[in-house]
DNA sequence: AAGGGAGCCTGGCGGC
DNA sequence: TGCCGCCAGGCTCCCT
């Protein structure tokens, strides 16, 4: 579910509540998430402070105390929210709205911080997510992080980021665009608005949009320039929610207000003067929406 | 060796 | 109203 607008909202939700404070009683309530937990998952970590709450790609990272990071993944329907003085009683709070099944809170983390109590609670219907403790001590050549790319925020992805990432693939570029080992944090409604936004072709081969002329760095840049412009106003909106996803206080992200193409089938194509239609196609099994008027 | 497809789960929706 | 099939924001493994 959550792409990287999402997971960065959540952080951004949880980051006052949870850094600073102390893990004093960690539950999982069932055995696994889409993996087990970790051996000892409560031991080695009861008792220890947050130090910071980061993100890298889609991935949550606790910096707790100790040698060890507490990376979290939402998957496709993971969700956090917070209870505590003055959010727990909350009359008609979100707990008990659909898709807040409280069967489905599987992880709840008892904090303590700043002369106060509070509680996360991670609910996933789906159990796509997961959790795991990596070695601060060379994480970054550990599983998930070592086979990630670039971060799609920030300078650094610009047009000769792009032309070398994707030099001599033959996959569609759609599919490149979702490779997290090339960049890390996109998924498939923000690779559908960028791609619409850069007038490019999902089809089209990935390799073909970069390396030499006028033309091909003018693609790369238009693509570039699209990804950071949508995944920054997605953040902005806080995230999309078209079903689970949920900021922490319990309100709803808005940036689905805001696709272009994202499950528009049918719809006129909202660019200037083109006057195409939004059509669905399927590509390695997932749904693709562009126009194919103006994506070339 | 890169690229496509299946599988992991539950829930919501549309169609009959 | 109920049942059925299809679809969903991610990722990994297995096959070609």
């Amino acid at each position: 579910m959550p792409e990287l607008p999402e997971v960065e909202t959540v952080r951004r939700g949880l980051a006052p509540v949870m850094e600073n404070s102390v893990l004093a009683r960690v539950e999982a309530r069932r055995k696994d998430l889409r993996f087990p937990f970790p051996d000892s998952f409560r031991e080695r970590l009861e008792g220890r402070k947050i130090n910071s709450l980061w993100r890298r790609a889609k991935y949550l990272v606790a910096d707790v105390e100790g040698d060890e990071l507490l990376v979290m993944h939402l998957g496709m329907s993971g969700s956090f929210r917070v209870e505590g003085p003055g959010l727990a009683s909350q009359p008609g709070g979100f707990a008990h709205e659909k898709g807040r099944d409280e069967r489905h809170d599987h992880v709840v983390f008892h904090l303590h911080g700043n002369g106060a109590s509070s509680r996360v609670i991670y609910n996933d219907p789906r159990r796509f997510g997961f959790m795991m403790l990596v070695a601060k001590e060379g994480w970054q050549e550990r599983a998930p992080f070592a086979s990630l790319g670039m971060e799609p925020t920030g300078n650094s992805l610009d047009a000769s980021a792009i032309s070398g990432i994707m030099a001599g693939k033959n996959a569609p570029l759609k599919a490149a665009l979702l490779d997290q080992r090339l960049i890390a944090g996109l998924g498939n409604i923000y690779v559908c608005e960028a791609l619409w936004q850069a007038g490019l072709s999902p089809r089209r081969a990935a390799g073909t949009i970069g390396s030499k002329g006028n033309r091909a760095m003018t693609r790369c840049d238009a693509l570039a320039t699209s990804i950071r412009d949508v995944i920054a106003r997605a953040i902005d909106a806080g995230g999309s929610t078209l079903r689970d996803h949920r900021l922490t206080d319990g309100s709803l992200g808005y940036f689905q207000h805001s696709f272009n193409v994202y499950d528009r089938e049918g719809e006129a194509c909202r660019k200037p003067g083109c006057g195409g239609r939004i059509e669905r196609m399927e590509q390695s099994g997932r749904s693709t929406y562009w126009c194919a008027s103006c994506q070339r």
